[in-house]
Formats: structure tokens, C-alpha cells, sequence
DNA sequence: TTAGATGCAAATAGTTTGCATTTGT
DNA sequence: ACAAATGCAAACTATTTGCATCTAA
């Protein structure tokens, strides 16, 4: 790897935490940057053999494995349960609303969990990294629709 | 099935929505709610088949879904990324504090979020039923422990 | 009685492994 | 140079499917 030139923020701290900027990894990390915040593996995957299919099934599996360990991602479950759909931690924390409906997400900012989390750390004795909060029920347009199953 | 008996709420619940309530359906939800908040799908699979070998591995898998959709469960990824561990959803939400270490969970009860809920629901136009927060980070033990490899 | 659920077993899908080889640093 | 990471392909695990049969209401 000799691009040098564009690090990615991302891709520094995975440098500084010591571990090797390798192709497999800089191919994952843009591909999850670039996707809008939300992807299923499947997807990482696609579209990281789009772009090289040199690169292995496994490596992805391990880069996304460690992304997490990081809290650069959070896998979490939309729709289906066979495969997770990881999310974006930006500042170590993520907020969606997921419809159960249409499994639409809608990402929102504010949350207001920085008290909580200080209480937390001393009333459970732990030391607090991230976070994500969901929100889950209907979107508008499933709310008004005529529900055509029971739910 | 006429186990009429002991309906627990949520099976009423089940009932009050449409659903049939199976032998299926009423043994996966004895084993979810006698299993202290926290179960991998195989855990489930394999405690319902302890019960009764007659029931389907499918059947398990359908009635996971259905309990997710009316938001009794909700899945989340702990450790490992290939199974699933389901979270039962008391009164529509959980919270936990998620070692990224051990993978100890820790979970507590208060969180202020029907503020942001309804604001939310007025904001983003949503109907809001249920939430899931998790933190991440160390607890006590691992803080403490020499870290065994980077992190 | 009958729509809704089921169990089965086979098909899919998703993830992990061991190991020889390659690659960042 | 050399530990760390990779790609491969096979093994493994998890989940879904189609359909004939059963069952709760």
C-alpha cells in the first residue's frame, strides 16, 4: 500500500492502535465511508470484490470484526436476522429510528446521553467508549398506510 | 394447545394481535422469559428442543421473528458476529452496558429518553413504540487487567 | 371448518478455519 | 527481517424454503 496521500482519519487511528494498513482494510474502510452510513456484510462484501477481487472473503469478515472491536462500526440487525447491517459510530456513537415496517432508517443527531453515561460510569463501575441508540415503530407513510398484514 | 392456565402477558399479547397461540410459540417464549434477558438464537434452538424434540428448528427461527416484529424482542450483536443474541423488551426498551472485552452485559434500568421520543415522533413524523440503547466499553475487570492485546 | 401454523428435510446463505504465502513497517 | 495479515477453499454454522399435514379458534 503506498497511497500515502489520503489517509482517512479512520485509517490513521487503526495505524496509531497498531495494526497494519493493508489493501483489504483501506478497500473495506472506503467502501463502508462511502456507503451512506449503513451496510449489511453481503454488501461490504459485493462491492469490496467490485473493486478488487483479489481480495479474500475472509479478509473483509476480519477487517469488519475489527472496525468493530474498534467502535468504528456497530453491527446491529434491520429487517432480516441473517445478516447484520453495520453502522457508522463517527464520534463512537450512532442514532437511528428503524421502522418495523419498512425497514426504512432515519438517522438523527441529538441525543442527550453524555449525563447518563458519566452516571453510569461511577454508579456501574465502568469505563464507557460508545454508543448507539434505536428508536423503533412506524414511519409516516407506514402509519397511514391501510396495514396490509397484522403487525 | 390448552395450557389456558398461565397466559403470561406477552402471550395474551400474541393472542390479542391475531396470532395462534402454538406449542411452538408458547415454548419459545417460556425459554426467552426464563432466560434472564439475554439469548443467542442456538441457545433458544437448542432449549426449546430440550423441551420438546417434536418442535422444529424452523418454527423457532418464525417464532423469533414474530416476537421481534411485535417488538417482545429485539436482536443485537454480542461478541461474535454470527449469531445473534435477542434481548427481551420488558415494556418496549432495554438498556445495557456491553463490555468490548469479555463481553459481560450489564444492563440498568433508567434512561430519559421519552423526551427524545416524543420529540422525535413530532420531528421526524414517526410512531415510536420501542427503544434499545447500548454502551460500549470496558468494565471494572478488564479496565483493570493488563491488556492482553491491543485494542 | 378453515385459515393460519407447523415439521420436515433439503437448499441457501453467511461465517470461520488452517495454513502456506505475502506484505507493511 | 519478520510479525502481522492475507487469500484460498473447504468446513461449519445459521437460516430459510416449499409443501403436505395439523391445529387453535
Amino acid at each position: 500500500m503506498d497511497r500515502h496521500l489520503s489517509l482517512s482519519p479512520r485509517a490513521q487511528r487503526l495505524r496509531e492502535a497498531g495494526y497494519k494498513l493493508t489493501s483489504a482494510r483501506l478497500t473495506v474502510l472506503h467502501v463502508i465511508e462511502t456507503s451512506g452510513g449503513h451496510v449489511t456484510s453481503s454488501e461490504v462484501l459485493e462491492r469490496v470484490t467490485a473493486l478488487d477481487d483479489s481480495i479474500g472473503r475472509a479478509s473483509v469478515f476480519r477487517a469488519l470484526d475489527l472496525f468493530t472491536r474498534l467502535s468504528i462500526l456497530r453491527p446491529t440487525y434491520i429487517g432480516t436476522s441473517a445478516t447484520p447491517t453495520y453502522v457508522l459510530m463517527p464520534d463512537g456513537h450512532h442514532h437511528h429510528m428503524i421502522c418495523i415496517s419498512c425497514n426504512r432508517v432515519i438517522e438523527f443527531e441529538d441525543c442527550e446521553l453524555d449525563e447518563l453515561a458519566a452516571e453510569l460510569e461511577t454508579r456501574l463501575k465502568v469505563h464507557i467508549t460508545g454508543h448507539l441508540l434505536e428508536f423503533y415503530g412506524l414511519c409516516d407513510d407506514c402509519y397511514n398506510q391501510p396495514r396490509p398484514s397484522k403487525l
